[in-house]
DNA sequence: GCGTTAGAGCGACAACTGTCGCGTTAAGAT
DNA sequence: ATCTTAACGCGACAGTTGTCGCTCTAACGC
């Protein structure tokens, strides 16, 4: 978790001094981060705030992470080092819904930190391309979860939009409770599920030729 | 378009005095709030920007709108006078993909308003809030695609939930657009409305009992 | 017309934000 | 152990944000 460089600017770098007192810092900063977003959420995320929490100058902070973004999009890379992994249930309706129920609730929990880096995303081009690069992983991560409904059979046995699939499986949960503000539905993941898995039954994500 | 009192406290308020000079302030701030808007787009848009650009003291502005959400939810309180449609192509498919379309273009527009309210909904109360009823009110106009392709028996005749159909067809649009920030797809509006189409044919939508 | 007062103008203000130059500390290389 | 310098600490700063009390103007009722 705290191994890597500061990743804020990944240019070619001469010679860096990772180790000892950056380190710790960055350690300082995060925990900081982390503790501020649990206080107030990401409204009352601040450079200020979170340079005193961490006992730390603000110059320090504007200096390594830019923005509030930057410190999210840090925050995002080391989370991002704990492996995660794509439901295995037995089924793709299973899975989807496992997956859907996990992203509701980081979601709903208060403080999300999801929510936080899409907020952060309009405003701080390191948040968005954080964000950007988190999609990324995670659908490519999930096309397994398509390829076993194949090799079981749940699916028609054709080549399969992947990805297509599990975006219309998931951008309703999001829709839902990040976009329209519904009052969060514990029925919703099954249904938007239900609803993928009904579509590619009918071949609605099959790719052509 | 100025005809309503200033809409932010909609208190009883025993006498108001929306007349002549009021509504033309209102119309001089709307009015700056859309060049701003198309000049910096949502990233530009400060209550002191507007103020000077409407000839307007800075304070009257964060009376009468608290904050940049406040104005981008009168602007969209003063668009909303101007009835809007949905499609009627003459199939539930086409429909939906002339939503999307529209949705993608709203979207995609530098600037986009429609961007700029997601954005300022995550700090200001008073956008959110316009937001949400925005949403509630297209798509219920749209729930009459739904009950047209019904009557046309492009669907299963049996009581459908229209709500879901509708975001599980514009929701991929959304999240791929604002979420995902990937670079616009002129295919993505109709592969999601096909989509949509196919899990409703097969009945995924259909209400219980 | 005339009087009342909602609402705009005005300037001062404290608080906050982000930047800068410079001195100090301590990583890392020798 | 010693040197070099990346990275942090520090304080000053200009610019911005939001609020307040006051004055003044012009809607609206009569």
């Amino acid at each position: 978790m705290t191994n890597p460089p500061a990743p804020v600017s990944a240019e070619p770098a001469p010679d860096r001094r990772p180790g000892g007192r950056t380190a710790r810092v960055r350690a300082q900063v995060l925990d900081a981060v982390r503790a501020e977003l649990a206080e107030g959420g990401h409204e009352g995320l601040t450079m200020e705030g979170v340079a005193t929490r961490a006992g730390v100058h603000r110059a320090t902070v504007y200096r390594r992470w830019r923005d509030v973004g930057g410190l999210l999009a840090d925050l995002m890379a080391a989370a991002g080092e704990i492996d995660w992994q794509p439901p295995d249930t037995g089924s793709l309706r299973g899975d989807l819904t496992a997956l859907n129920t996990e992203i509701q609730e980081s979601l709903v929990v208060e403080p999300s930190f999801a929510v936080a880096l899409m907020a952060a995303s309009f405003h701080s081009a390191q948040a968005a391309q954080a964000q950007t690069r988190l999609w990324e992983d995670r659908y490519a991560q999930c096309e397994i979860l398509v390829e076993r409904a194949l090799a079981r059979g749940e699916l028609p046995a054709v080549p399969t939009d992947a990805r297509s699939l599990l975006i219309a499986a998931t951008a309703p949960v999001y829709h839902q409770l990040v976009l329209m503000r519904t009052d969060p539905d514990p029925r919703l993941p099954e249904r938007a599920a239900e609803t993928a898995v009904s579509a590619a039954a009918a071949g609605a994500f099959a790719l052509r030729q």
